[in-house]
This record gives C-alpha cells, sequence and structure tokens, in this order.
RNA sequence: GCCCAUGUGGCGGAAUUGGUAGACGCAGCAGACUCAAAAUCUGCCAUUCGCAAGGGUGUGAAGGUUCGAUUCCUUUCGUGGGCACCA
C-alpha cells in the first residue's frame, strides 16, 4: 500500500470535520491555553505560501498544548473591511460586501486544506452587523469616558460632569481642560454647545478638526500611501492639507501605561523598542524667555537644559504664533518670503528634504536669564510647530542640525564642552565638563541637567516636562467600507445613539465615489444622513477598529447581549501566545492595546493587556526574475490577441546584460531603426511566473517564454517572426535558446509574479508535507527565501515513515514485538528533542529531529507499534493527517488527537561510557571511548598511553591536562 | 544620523552555560536495482596540499580574553528592518 496523502487528508479533514473534533467549550476542568493568529486581510490575491507560516506554527503549537492536555482557543477570522475591496467596487461596480464574502470563501477553502484545527464556529468578521454592532458599542465607551489624571485610568464621562458641576475645573481639582479653568457656578452658565465642547477635550473618543490630504482633482481625501512625493498616485494629481473635522482616539492619555505595560509582556526586544520609540518618551523642561523690546516671552522645550549656556540662537516654527509680534520693521519682508516659501511646502516636502537648510531671522532678540546674553531668534521649517512648544533653544556645538544652521547663516558659535567640540561637527555627549556655563561650569553635563531644571523651577521660569512624539491616533476616514460611527450631530453636538439602536448598519450605496467637500460616500445617500434628530456622521472607522479587539469575541463570538461575556473573558482571559508578523508593531499591537487598557479600566474585562506572548513571524520571500522588455512606440503589435491575452507585451526583449552591454545604441526592427533613446517606454520587467519556467540556471527558454506568458494560442516562433523582436543569449545544452535573467530576492507580492500558491503544493506533496516544509525551511522568526524544489526532501521523509508500518509490496509490516533498549533509546531521544523544540518554537529543528528518528529507525529495522504509535503522537502537530491515518492503521480507536502525549524517561539515555575527543592544545586529535565515572587522574594516565597522542607529545610532558566531564579532553603542551 | 536584528559550504540552515563547526534537507557527483523510467537503496560532497596516511586553512574582516571562541569583549565592513528635522 502506498502512501496516497490527497485521499487520507480528505477523508480525515470530512471525518473531523464531522466529528467536529476541534469545537472549543468555554467550560473545562482542564487549564486554557488561547493561541492566536493576526487574522488576514480577505485580499482577492487569495493566499500565497508566505501567509500560511505563521498559521502553521500556532497551529502546531495549539496541537501540541491539546495533547498537553490544555482546553486550546484556536480561532480565525477575517479582517474584513477594507479599502482594496471598496477600490474594486469603485471600478467594477461590485458591492464590498459581495467581493468580500467570496473572498473569504476562497481564504476558508485554502486555509482548510492546509489542515488548521481552527474552531469554524467562532470564526469572525469585521464587517459583519453581528460583530460590528460592537465595534460601534466600544466606540460609544470610549466616547462616553475620560481619562482621570489623578487616577491614571479611564472614567466615566458623567463622574466628571459630576466633578464641574460641583467643584468646576479649577488648577487643583487636577481635571482642567487645557488652558481652561472655571468654576462650578461658571460651568453650569455655559452652554450646551459650550459644555460639550469641553468635555469633547477629555473624551476617550473626539472629534476635532485635524488636516487630512485632499485632492481637489480627484475630489476625495487620500491615504498617507496613496500620496507620493505630494502628488496622488492615481493620476498624479496636486494634494493639499485641507482642514477637516475628525475623530480622535485619545492613545497619548495611554503613553506612559503603555510603555509600563511593555514590561509585563514577552515581546520580542526589538518590538518593545518600536513601540518605545513610537511613543517616544523624552524627559526634559519647558522654560521661557524674555523677549528684547517686547512683553511677550518665548516659551521653548529642551531636553538639554544643560546647555542653556550654549544657546547660540532660537528657531520658531513659522506657524509659530509668536512669529507676527516679534518680527521687526526691516525683517518684515523677507519673513513674509519665507513665510510664502514654507507654504507652499507640503509637509512630506519639508520631511523630504531634510539636507537643505533654510530659515529667516526675526529681528528679535530673546534674553538668556542667566547671563543676560542676547539671543537672535530665526524661524525655520526644521522646527515643528506640533511638537514641544513650536520653538526651540539652539545649542549648535551640541545638536548637528543647530550646528548646520549656525554654519549656514554664520551665526557665531559658543563651546561650552572644551575639547569635545572640534569646531568640525557637533557633539551630543553627556558626558563632558561644562566651560562658559557660569553657575554650571565644572560640572559634568549628566549631572547639570538636573541642577539647571531646579534654577529654572526656582526662578520660576521653567518646569520640568515630559514630552510624547505620540500623537492623538486618527480615526476617521472618509471612505464606505468601514464602521458607520454611532454618532448623530444636533446643533453642532455630536450626540451617541443609544446602545439599543445598534448595529448602525452600512446604508446601501449605488456608486462608491467620494461626497461632496471632501466628505466620505456616505454623504451622498441624503435619506440616510439626515434623520429628524440631525445629521449623521458620514466617515467611517479605520481598519484597525475592528482589529483592536476580535480576541475578545472569539471568547464570546455569538452574544447578542454583551460584546464579549464577563465570564467568558475570565476564563480565557489573555492570548497566551500572539503570532503575526512585525508590520503591526506600532499600530495595530498600540491601539489593541490601548482599546484593552481602557475596557479593563472601565471594568469591563479583567486584564489590561491583551497578549502575554507575541512571537514574530519572518517573511517569506520570492524571487523575482528580471529581462528587459521595452515597447517602441509608434509600433503597432501585428498579433491583435497578443494585446488581449497579454497587455505586457514588449517590442524587444533581451536579457539586461544584453540591454547594458549595448546601451543606447541601435536596435532594429522591421527593417526600421531604433535607439534606446528613442524608446518611449522602456522598463526592466518581471518575467511572470518565472519562478516556475527558469531553469536551475536561471534561463529562460523559448518553451518557458511561451509559458510565462501564457500564449496557449501562440507559439514563440509565431511572436518573432511577426514582431522580431526576442534577442537570445545563446543555446542551452539541448539547443534551445535562451534569455539569461538577472533575479533579486523580493516580498512575495501578486504584482511582483513571484508568488506561489500553497494549493498546488497541497495538491502535489500533500498538507502534511507543505507544513512540515514551511516550518523545515528555517527558524519562524527568520525572514527567508522559498525555494519549492526543497519540498521534496520533506515528502521523502514522510513516504519514508509511512513504510516503517506499510511496505508497497508486502503491505502491513509493522509488528507487536517488544522494542530493544536501542529502539527505546531512538523513541526517548526524540520524545525530549521534540518537546524541547516545540516549546521553544524551533520547529525547523524538530523536523529534522524527526527525520534523524525515522533514519535510525530504518536502519535498526525497528517496525515495532510500541515504538511507531509514540512518534505518530508526537508528529500530530506537525502533520496530523499521516498520524492519524497511521494511528488508525495501528488499530487505535478514537482520534489521536486526543491522545496523550509521551513522557520522556531519562533512565533510558543514560550513557556508561563516552566518546571523547582529544585535543591537542585546542585542534582535536583523536577520539577515545572512556568510561564516565573516571577521574581526572585516571583519564590522564589513559591518554597519555595514547598512540596519537604520544606522537604530537613528541617526547615532551605536558604541561596540562583539562577534563570536562562528558564534553571533551584538552592536553596543553 | 539613531535604534534593533543579522553575517556559517553551491543553497536553506544546525551547533546546550565557550568544549569534535557544517546536524537535517536541497542541489550535485558516482554506483546498485530496472529492458527503461520512476521510486528506492549505497557511497562521496567546506577549501587546499597529498596516491594515501596525514597535514594546512576555514563561521564577513582585524585584534583581544581563554587550555579551547561560530559563541564573550573591542574595532570595523556588509545586509535587512524600524525611527527620524522630535529639540
Amino acid at each position: 500500500m502506498e502512501y496516497r496523502f490527497n485521499e487520507i487528508e480528505k477523508k480525515w479533514q470530512d471525518q473531523w470535520k464531522a466529528d467536529k473534533v476541534y469545537q472549543v467549550s468555554n467550560e473545562s476542568a482542564k487549564p486554557k491555553y488561547y493561541v492566536l493568529d493576526m487574522f488576514p486581510y480577505p485580499s482577492g490575491a487569495g493566499l500565497h505560501v508566505g501567509h500560511p507560516l505563521g498559521y502553521i506554527a500556532s497551529d502546531i503549537y495549539s496541537r501540541y498544548k491539546r495533547l498537553k492536555g490544555f482546553n486550546v482557543l484556536h480561532p480565525m477570522g477575517f479582517d474584513s473591511f477594507g479599502l482594496p475591496a471598496e477600490q474594486y467596487a469603485l471600478e467594477t461596480g461590485q458591492h464590498p460586501a459581495e467581493t468580500t464574502k467570496k473572498n473569504i470563501a476562497t481564504f476558508k477553502s485554502q486555509l482548510d486544506k492546509i489542515g488548521f484545527c481552527y474552531d469554524w464556529e467562532r470564526e469572525v468578521q469585521t464587517s459583519d452587523p453581528n460583530y460590528y454592532k460592537w465595534t460601534q458599542w466600544i466606540f460609544l465607551q470610549l466616547f462616553n469616558s475620560y481619562f482621570c489624571n489623578t487616577e491614571k485610568k479611564a472614567l466615566p464621562i458623567s463622574q466628571l460632569i459630576k466633578k464641574y458641576e460641583t467643584k468646576g475645573a479649577l488648577p487643583k481639582t487636577g481635571e482642567p481642560v487645557p488652558g481652561k479653568h472655571f468654576t462650578a457656578e461658571e460651568w453650569k452658565g455655559y452652554s450646551k454647545q459650550q459644555q460639550e465642547e469641553i468635555l469633547m477635550n477629555r473624551r476617550l473618543a473626539f472629534s476635532k478638526y485635524g488636516e487630512v490630504n485632499w485632492c481637489e482633482a480627484l475630489g476625495t481625501v487620500l491615504a498617507n500611501d496613496e500620496v507620493v512625493n505630494g502628488v496622488s498616485e492615481r493620476g498624479g494629481h496636486p494634494v493639499e492639507k485641507k482642514k477637516m473635522r475628525q475623530w480622535y482616539l485619545r492613545i497619548t492619555a495611554y503613553a506612559d501605561r503603555l510603555l509600563e505595560g511593555l514590561e509585563t509582556v514577552e515581546f520580542s526586544e526589538s518590538m518593545k523598542e518600536m513601540q518605545r520609540n513610537w511613543i517616544g518618551k523624552s524627559q526634559g523642561a519647558e522654560m521661557d524667555f524674555v523677549i528684547k523690546d517686547n512683553d511677550k516671552k518665548l516659551r521653548v522645550y529642551t531636553t538639554r537644559p544643560d546647555t542653556i549656556f550654549g544657546v547660540d540662537f532660537m528657531v520658531v516654527a513659522p506657524e509659530h504664533e509668536l512669529v507676527a509680534a516679534i518680527t521687526s520693521a526691516e525683517q518684515k519682508e523677507d519673513i513674509d518670503k519665507y513665510l510664502q516659501y514654507v507654504k507652499s511646502r507640503s509637509e512630506r516636502e519639508r520631511l523630504a528634504e531634510a539636507k537643505t537648510i533654510t530659515g529667516c531671522f526675526t529681528g528679535a532678540y530673546a534674553i538668556n536669564p542667566f547671563d543676560g546674553k542676547e539671543i537672535p531668534i530665526w524661524i525655520s521649517e526644521y522646527v515643528l510647530a506640533g511638537y514641544g512648544t513650536g520653538a526651540i533653544m539652539a545649542v549648535p556645538c551640541g545638536d548637528q542640525r543647530d550646528f548646520a544652521f549656525a554654519k549656514h547663516f554664520n551665526i557665531p558659535i559658543t563651546n561650552i564642552i572644551g575639547d569635545y567640540y572640534t569646531g568640525e561637527e557637533a557633539n551630543a555627549t553627556k558626558e563632558a565638563i561644562l566651560q562658559n556655563s557660569g553657575f554650571l561650569n565644572g560640572l559634568l553635563m549628566k549631572d547639570a541637567i538636573g541642577v539647571a531644571v531646579d534654577k529654572i523651577e526656582a526662578l520660576g521660569i521653567g518646569t520640568r516636562k515630559v514630552n510624547y512624539r505620540m500623537r492623538d491616533a486618527g480615526f476617521s476616514r472618509q471612505r464606505y467600507w468601514g464602521e458607520p460611527f454611532p454618532i448623530i450631530w444636533t446643533d453642532g453636538i455630536a450626540v451617541p445613539l443609544d446602545a439599543e439602536e445598534l448595529p448602525l448598519e452600512l446604508p446601501h450605496v449605488d456608486k462608491y465615489g467620494p461626497g461632496p467637500e471632501g466628505e466620505g460616500p456616505l454623504a451622498n445617500i441624503t435619506d440616510w444622513v439626515n434623520t429628524p434628530a440631525g445629521r449623521r456622521e458620514t466617515s467611517t472607522m479605520p481598519g484597525y477598529a475592528g482589529s483592536s479587539w476580535y480576541f475578545l469575541r472569539y471568547m464570546d463570538p455569538h452574544n447578542g447581549t454583551t460584546f464579549c461575556d464577563r465570564k467568558a473573558s475570565d476564563y480565557w482571559n489573555q492570548v497566551d501566545l500572539y503570532i503575526g508578523g512585525t508590520e503591526h508593531a506600532v499600530g495595530h499591537l498600540l491601539y489593541s492595546r490601548m482599546w484593552t487598557k481602557v475596557l479593563f479600566d472601565l471594568g469591563l474585562i479583567g486584564f489590561d493587556e491583551p497578549f502575554r506572548k507575541l512571537v514574530n513571524q519572518g517573511m517569506i520571500t520570492g524571487n523575482s526574475y528580471f529581462v528587459i522588455g521595452f515597447y517602441a512606440h509608434d509600433l503597432e503589435i501585428t498579433v491583435s490577441d497578443l494585446e488581449n491575452t497579454n497587455k505586457e507585451f514588449y517590442h524587444f526583449l533581451m536579457s539586461i546584460d544584453i540591454f547594458e552591454k549595448e546601451g543606447s545604441t541601435i536596435f532594429e526592427l522591421n527593417g526600421k531603426k531604433y535607439r534606446a533613446d528613442d524608446i518611449s517606454e522602456f522598463q526592466k520587467t518581471r518575467v511572470r511566473y518565472a519562478h516556475l519556467f527558469v531553469d536551475s540556471k536561471n534561463r529562460l527558454t523559448r518553451k518557458g517564454l511561451a509559458k510565462t506568458f501564457q500564449l496557449d494560442n501562440f507559439s514563440v516562433d509565431e511572436i518573432e517572426k511577426s514582431i522580431n523582436c526576442i534577442f537570445w543569449d545563446g543555446k542551452t545544452e539541448d539547443g534551445e535558446d535562451f534569455i539569461q535573467c538577472k533575479h533579486e530576492v523580493e516580498k512575495m507580492s501578486k504584482s511582483k509574479y513571484n508568488t506561489v500558491n500553497p494549493d498546488e503544493l497541497c495538491d502535489k506533496y500533500g498538507a502534511d508535507t507543505f507544513r512540515m516544509y514551511e516550518m523545515f525551511l528555517g527558524p519562524v522568526e527568520a525572514s527567508k527565501p522559498w525555494d519549492t524544489k526543497g519540498i521534496e526532501g520533506v515528502h521523502r521523509f514522510l513516504r519514508k515513515l509511512w513504510r516503517l508500518f506499510n511496505d508497497d509490496i508486502k503491505g502491513k509490516v509493522w509488528t507487536d514485538e517488544k522494542p530493544t533498549d536501542a529502539e527505546l533509546k531512538i523513541l526517548h531521544r526524540t520524545i525530549k528533542k521534540i518537546e524541547e523544540d516545540t516549546e521553544k518554537f524551533s520547529f525547523n529543528t524538530a523536523v529534522s529531529a524527526f527525520m534523524i528518528c525515522i533514519n535510525d529507525l530504518f536502519d535498526v529495522k525497528c517496525h515495532k507499534k510500541e515504538v511507531l504509535e509514540k512518534i505518530l503522537i508526537l508528529m500530530v502537530p506537525y502533520a496530523p493527517h499521516i498520524a492519524e491515518e497511521l494511528w488508525h492503521q495501528l488499530g487505535n480507536e478514537g482520534s489521536i488527537l486526543d491522545a496523550t502525549y509521551p513522557t520522556f524517561n531519562p533512565a533510558l539515555l543514560v550513557e556508561s561510557t563516552k566518546e571523547y575527543p582529544i585535543s591537542i592544545n585546542g585542534k582535536v586529535r583523536a577520539n577515545l571511548s572512556l568510561a564516565l565515572d573516571l577521574d581526572q587522574k585516571q583519564v590522564e594516565e589513559i591518554v597519555l598511553q595514547n598512540d596519537v597522542v604520544q606522537k604530537w607529545l613528541e617526547g615532551k610532558d605536558p604541561k596540562k591536562i583539562i577534563y570536562v566531564k562528558n564534553k571533551m579532553i584538552n592536553v596543553v603542551v
């Protein structure tokens, strides 16, 4: 009987489905374990081999934990709101719900083929009204909460209102609105609108005016991704900043707790570092500078108050409110010109061109409070209005940007750090002893920071201040395919819907184009927008809304009365293992951490970090093969159908080498001569699906070319005859023409023609082979290139395993004989290794341990059930189908998925002797088998008698003999 | 520029707390079986000198610590990722 993986896998997948073996209960005597994958966006392209890497890893771990006696939750769902479906709808008119449904069906069938142990009854889809009802509900919780600065947690906004009514918001109550103080009486005197405006400043989900990328020509708001070099990606139209009312999440309120929480979770150090950088906490001081001949003061933020005596100039953001007030009459013209220039520059440009130094002197001077020095005040685009106070004190000897600015505008530089400053570049050291620094002279800079701030505070000219780089998270999108906001605007007040009115379902639209004035498509549906109570919010929530809490919904997916029953979330608690890519390092992971903290603060769940352990899977890269192909613009392609079958047909096709050699010289085509310079559109082009058709020497042959361009109806000869454009590099050993391709390793993506479809591999080799091969490629965390060829090796291994049970001719070969010690040793060595490797997610070495085990069993011709069935259990997480099949062939009843994990018996691995490497001066020269219970002296005697050792000693006495028990022996001469 | 990874045969990758570098697999070569092919099996497979026995070199590079370094330290180069006029 041979290994018919297709039949076997189909059989067991059907059986498992019928028996609902993956159904998970919220009630169990077993300890719980929650394994989560980052759920996919169901794109139209389907899965490629890069996707399942993390899914296989989590599946292995889930199955392992189940065998180890845990009640394992391992769900899967779809992040099904998003821009691509909407764009597709815009192009084809198909409703996003329809395409999404279709895509999800494809994804599910692909996933099922690989044999994952998902409990599909717990599936969630973020675009399902039964799901987004609760996304909207949680939004309302955010809207109706504020961050209490004394308790450092979210509280219901009603409590804040009560405080304002009884105590007002005076500086000492601890709950002021930024820059606003009022008494209880004043509060009561405010209009409803005024009160709501104040409350909006404290809500965790709030609305304010913010800037969006507005493209006049397209009449729509664009995402940052859709703007390239200041113009729209599609069409290349100009994009400008436009102020619009936007929703935000006050994630900045949680900055400190998000930082602290990192200490309690197992994320990789680099992941934590990325989040820390994003939050960007910096400690410093804000201080006020008196401006000469002006009653205004200039407030700056600095992290280095110790350098106060090195301040040679001030730089203020061009948008700073003081600019107009301090500019002198003489400088006014220049400043206006500069402001005009800055206005013309998008933020993107300002950020992109860091090298060019621009700026303008205002004519005003600030006074250094410590030495009375007059400091010129400049404006420059390198200082951003949005960070700190929008003004800095420039210390050119200590900051490279300040240094470059000073050099460019010939501003004299004060050196306060002695030899640390070379005059060639700034030095941001904190180790220097301060000079030219008044009361700070002689202090180490590190120590001077505190001294300086103390003095600044004592003089009442400034305070300690913590700043964050992180901004509040923009939460509106001017799009259709997202959760509608449960908000109605009434007389300028945002009024939330009642919970009973949820879900607020997405209305049907006929057109997916933008609404007027930059609003989203929903603004076009006047019936829906205008309600008796007021006008509905027309923007929708961003993609990360639904994904910020989906891990909770899996715990209680069908609950119609709450987002997740407290009993369920108390039982499953944190996600024990979360597997996904690094691309979500700062987006999704920070948002879901924040939502979890809010829900925790409000008493809705019992934990405030969602993910206990995070494993980042690496990227699987693909090989993209390149040739040069280009059009000659005045030529028609003579085989008209070619245009229809393939838009990427070229008049000239050649290897990159030939193109580079020929350069701009002349190409002849149909008797007409072309120079490369004349050719309108030429590009290095990827060869389609070339990883399938390029030979082992990266050559694209005539046959491969035909397949590559999928020209079923046209032979390459025909194309060549009609357009005469292929520059062959030579002939293969078989006499076939070929073009030599160059290749690059790139991220797998459909647009790069370098994807490999898991379905095809599952059909050809089986899911078990595919699963094990993906793991065998290398460590899960590492990114690695895909190479389909290697899969044969894993497939051979599984066939070999099969042949331990079944012979192709003889049939059943397994026996009930008692295993020998040697055979038990192989088994227990494997148990130990597989368990250790699985625990530490070292799946690649686990697969190789299986191979070694099977090779060893073959060598000793072990076909004994007692050994084999234990190995099958070990293999369940990795290759569940073949394990189940062989388990039943051995005569076992019931599913192997519920078997008990074998226990490792150390006694079987105890050795009495060890093959020691003997090295002379650190180089291994011989091997010697010695009993383990020998002492140093006995070992020395035996070693010195050894012929090889004698030879290397050359009659001399050894200086020292190092004997490390169970490791090695080293003779030092 | 800063931060974090990472660098080992033709390729993917192994290698406990410093203890026989290259496990396992791919590709390649040679052979067995076969009419043939597939499948399977056996052997070789870092590099260099040598018929061989055996020796030299070798984990990006250069130093260091050590009886002993892929592993620890210093310097340096390359690659990948993240952040960035953030004061």
